[in-house]
RNA sequence: GCGAUUGUAGCUCAGUUGGUUAGAGCACGAGAUUGUGGUUCUCGGGGUCGCGGGUUCGAAUCCCGUCAAUCGCCCCA
């Protein structure tokens, strides 16, 4: 020991922190987490999905291939440095052949495409994990993040109709993209209800590029203006009226615009039974679906949905909450399953994040407490095992704790480290754990059971091999 | 990537124009209490004052840089 051991703790113990935009989860936010992804799982399940997952990270090409522009910047790149040849294009590229997934869709894709032939027509999967975007955090916004993904590819009807051409058969089609997007938004809602939210709190917002496209060549917008259309009606609410209108000048005539999209827009609200003058009829389609489906009170018409994805063909939507970003969004990809070499398959889907939805449920009030949330996720303890303070007893509590944990009936079983043989802390411990029941060892073979609920103490005493199974029976195992 | 605000114990925060050894509540540990619960009391552990540099006899306090968080811009898969 030198005379120097401050600089040498200094090297040795300096702190460093978690990454810019990434979360510790201590007990209670692991709880949190872990009630999330169950809620989903739960609900994805039940609407018949099936969980699939795929790499935490990607080659860094599949996102180029048709993720959008935007979306390559704001990419984690990652490499293994075991090559020259990677280091030196990190070097000379600053892009590395790996980026962690910023999302899920073309993994999603791809996985499909690899085994198109064989997988069921339609395919609903479902997947919830992190993703990772490089940028920077703020409210709602955090560069690591957890997402649910919900899509069907495919369609409800023979494969070989998926790409009909005749007039017959592209009414078919379209019913039945109008009634696949329909269960996909159902799904989404089903959750979004099923946390205690109403649609006075969370609307879905529904619109279609087509649709907009439509509207746009009746109204002789070029085509090539489109796209900038678009990005102007996406930001139409934050630009405000004037900056709008003086945007759209010389690209749009905005009254007669706005006139069309409120004729198609009540319309949908009356469930898509009208005629707009051009086609919106896959609106109408999937509105008219929604209807059937009892939805309708959750979904606003919104033309102005764009999404920023590339690769969205049809219908979009987003879910809209007051005061908070988007809290969920997806849309139609009818093509991108072709992109990644599988055969073109009509596809639909969505992904919620867990930061949005965290702040949303927390602001309304919804979000379970840490207490609570301990006990939905199954960290409550059943059984808080105590002696009477004799050394007798005493020295049976971990073999107690052991018989109980162990067997078919493996209670969840928790016990002091503390020193003290006081009762009255060593119960105050078992309920600051929130356990069901407290077993005080009386002798090597004999204990009472408290309910520590009711606060009832069991008549008499239990001998400790009968315990287990009485235990589990006032548990309801 | 840009701008604004903030950063003192595990948490929430005090800390007076720069002045001895940086405080409180909660939480944590021990006891009061060798047999019965979120109460009370006592004692205790715990802080490189985000980090680095500068000004000064002296810095938690003033200046610069940096990191992080929050809010907004850009962007939004």
């Amino acid at each position: 020991m030198s005379q120097s051991p401050r600089s040498e703790s200094k090297s040795a113990g300096k702190q460093i922190q978690g990454p810019r935009g990434t979360r510790d989860l201590y007990p209670a936010e692991a709880a949190r987490r872990r009630w999330l992804l169950e809620r989903w799982r739960e609900v994805s399940v039940r609407h018949g999905f099936e969980e699939v997952d795929g790499p935490t990270f990607e080659e860094s090409d599949l996102y180029a291939v048709k993720s959008g522009e935007g979306i390559l910047g704001e990419l984690f790149q990652a490499f293994s440095g075991k090559s020259p040849d990677e280091v030196e294009q990190v070097k000379a590229t600053g892009r590395g052949p790996f980026a962690l997934r910023p999302e899920f869709t073309p993994t999603l894709a791809r996985m499909y495409a690899a085994r198109a032939a064989g997988l069921p027509k339609p395919c609903k999967w479902f997947m919830a994990g992190p993703f990772f975007r490089a940028e920077r955090p703020q409210r709602g916004r955090l560069r690591e993040f957890l997402q649910w993904n919900c899509d069907v590819l495919g369609l409800d009807i023979a494969p070989e109709k998926w790409h009909a051409e005749d007039a017959e058969g592209r009414a078919e089609v379209a019913e039945s993209k109008a009634r696949t997007d329909a269960e996909v938004i159902a799904c989404c809602v089903a959750y979004l209800e099923s946390t205690g939210l109403t649609p006075a709190d969370v609307q879905v917002r529904v619109g279609s590029r087509t649709v907009v496209d439509g509207l746009l060549d009746d109204m002789r917008v070029p085509g090539e203006k489109h796209a900038e259309v678009f990005t102007l009606l996406d930001r139409r609410a934050k630009l405000g009226g004037e900056a709008f209108a003086e945007a759209a000048s010389g690209l749009l005539d905005v009254a007669a615009f706005d006139a069309r999209r409120e004729g198609l827009e009540s319309a949908l609200k009356a469930g898509g039974r009208a005629d707009a003058g051009f086609d919106s009829a896959s609106l109408m389609r999937l509105f008219a679906s929604l209807d059937e489906m009892g939805l309708l009170s959750w979904c606003t018409p919104d033309l102005s949905i764009a999404r920023g994805l590339a690769y969205y063909t049809g219908t979009v939507f987003e879910v809209i909450a007051d005061g908070e970003r988007a809290v969920a969004g997806g849309g139609r990809y009818d093509n991108l399953v072709e992109l990644f070499g599988g055969p073109r398959t009509p596809a639909v889907g969505f992904a919620m994040g867990d930061v949005v939805l965290s702040l949303l449920l927390q602001d309304k009030g919804l979000m379970p407490s840490d207490e609570e949330l301990m006990g939905l996720v199954g960290q409550r303890p059943q059984v808080f095992v105590l002696s009477n303070g004799t050394d007798e007893a005493d020295a049976q509590v971990r073999r107690v704790v052991a018989v109980l944990r162990r067997g078919d009936l493996g209670l969840h079983v928790r016990h002091s480290y503390k020193a003290t043989k006081n009762i009255g802390k060593l119960l105050k411990e078992a309920s600051g754990w929130d356990a069901r029941f407290a077993v005080i060892v009386e002798s090597p073979g004999e204990a009472s059971v408290k309910n520590l609920q009711t606060g009832q103490q069991w008549e008499g005493r239990v001998a400790i091999n009968a315990l287990a199974e009485r235990l589990a029976a006032s548990l309801g195992k």
